[in-house]
DNA sequence: TACATTAGTTCAGAATAATAGAACTAATGC
DNA sequence: GCATTAGTTCTATTATTCTGAACTAATGTA
């Protein structure tokens, strides 16, 4: 589609799913978290200040994704009800659902994502603190 | 073995593996508790006063599981550092390690837990405060 | 000491899910 | 129209999970 489609407003994509709030499950949340490279995506895309777009994660912790691994992992993101996308052009925009989440489950995601960034630390002392 | 090994003390059976505390992973134990029946037998281990055998926990949710899917459920949990498993005669003894991993992780496990058993609901009003 | 029973493990095949290359779609630029 | 970019889907390969069957280990019983 290149004009007509574009004056219809016919966008014939597929459109992307979201989970509505109450059909996130804490399941599907821990699952999708489970996953050392889509951590270390949905941690960067809370922390990003704008939409991320996929392409950005080509390249996490050192090693190069493929397109269609990095694609699944944004589904699984998204259908686990962790991020939301839309589609900007060619580019799919990605943002955290974390505020609906809170509303729903509470800390877990903030608790989750600081258990990652190193927890308390075995013993010694915290590690980071901003 | 009956006799034999028993004279000789060679007490086959393999060691059963549990992590150090520093060697328990963000990464375990989220996936370990995105199981549904994982956690539910996890969270049993939690709030019981004593020691849990694997066989209490043949049927869950109304399901019948093999004795075999069970073993291998109760070594996620273990190799994940969630729980600590003994042998006792025929049995093994099973309790949660919810202290070491608290003192590592922070609120991690009861924030899982809480958000299991219900979140805060889609709305009403927030659940808890003990 | 032998045999049965109970609790749990291990093995191995079948079912299921994750990975990634190749071909594809859609938007956009030239 | 053709090339480019961003992302998706298809498909084959690989890795995991599940589970029945056979096993081990402890214990009870006669």
């Amino acid at each position: 589609m290149h004009k007509v489609a574009e004056a219809a407003n016919l966008c014939a994509m597929k459109p992307l799913y979201h989970p509505a709030p109450e059909a996130i499950t804490v399941e599907g949340i821990l699952y999708a978290l489970s996953d050392p490279v889509r951590v270390q995506i949905y941690a960067r895309i809370v922390q990003a200040e704008c939409p991320q777009t996929c392409c950005a994660f080509l390249h996490v912790k050192g090693k190069t994704l493929p397109k269609s691994t990095l694609s699944q992992h944004f589904k699984v993101l998204r259908e686990a009800g962790l991020i939301r996308s839309e589609r900007k052009g060619v580019e799919l925009h990605n943002v955290s659902r974390c505020r609906e989440i809170k509303r729903r489950f509470g800390p877990l995601i903030e608790v989750i994502l600081k258990a990652y960034a190193g927890g308390r630390g075995p013993r010694k002392s915290a590690k980071k603190t901003g």
